[in-house]
DNA sequence: AATGCTTACCCACAATTCCCCACTAAATGC
DNA sequence: GCATTTAGTGGGGAATTGTGGGTAAGCATT
């Protein structure tokens, strides 16, 4: 289970740190460090995936019935897709075009998502959530 | 698997690079540099299979009962289909024709799109980018 | 046979990416 | 509170990738 936020910076080349948790996360829970970055057909930020989990969503797909949406859904998230290996500071390289797609400068928000999580530029994520807090208004999950 | 995205350039000879990690999946996985491209039916780009997935293709086609569509489908694939092998560059050069159906002058985008990828001019590519968020926009799958 | 055009193949440079080491700040343990 | 570990950040150098251009070979037209 991925949970929590963290805050690190993008440095010139593009490179940000995935946070310890998640990378200890994937360690124990995975036993597999490689995962798949795209952006989010939600909104302009990027989803991390396991491999476990990408593949599942990879089967998923393939057994949705074609349709317009569905390649539209596989040209946003299929052809983003990149597979990483965090390197030995636990790094990765976002590629420019995703850092485009995310408006990524510096300030970066990673955010578990459970099973996966969100990379946002910081800016976006504060902006989201106060959407959210207006969106859950009301929201009730038995508690 | 074709996947990630990138952005290349056309030199004034009509040349493009294939990106690396494309032609490492067709060295690995194939085992065979040869790709095929062709004009896509779906809309303004080119499509570029292995020689495996061409194969697969032309098979399929086959065995499908001839019709005007079937015929209409062919003139526009089939007719186009030009092979390559990538110089030591890693290059090919893509045809005037090509060129002018999918709009290309010098910016390319590169599209992995699981067992072919796609071949755009990045303003194309842009422009269908946006109308893909918009239509998947409520398309759930799962994340 | 000569000319011009296009294509194929090669070399060279520039930019990007990868992989390693080093430093600082924060967290942890005694 | 001090020492030790861990996390995050910056930077250097080597290797890879992308790009531009040059030269020679093939083809068609004249």
């Amino acid at each position: 289970m991925f949970q929590g936020e963290f805050s690190n910076n993008m440095d010139d080349k593009g490179r940000v740190s995935i946070p310890a948790a998640f990378r200890d996360t994937l360690k124990t829970h995975h036993a597999d460090e490689r995962i798949v970055i795209t952006r989010s057909p939600h909104s302009r930020y990027l989803t991390a995936y396991p491999m476990r989990e990408w593949k599942r969503l990879q089967a998923r797909i393939a057994a949705t019935p074609p349709s317009p949406q569905l390649r539209a859904f596989k040209r946003i998230v299929i052809s983003s897709a990149q597979e990483y290996i965090p390197d030995r500071q636990g790094r990765v390289l976002v590629a420019p075009s995703m850092r485009e797609y995310a408006d990524m400068d510096r300030a970066i928000q990673f955010a578990g998502a459970g099973e996966t999580f969100e990379i946002w530029a910081k800016a976006s994520w504060d902006k989201q959530l106060e959407n959210d807090l207006v969106l859950a208004q009301g929201f009730e999950l038995g508690l």
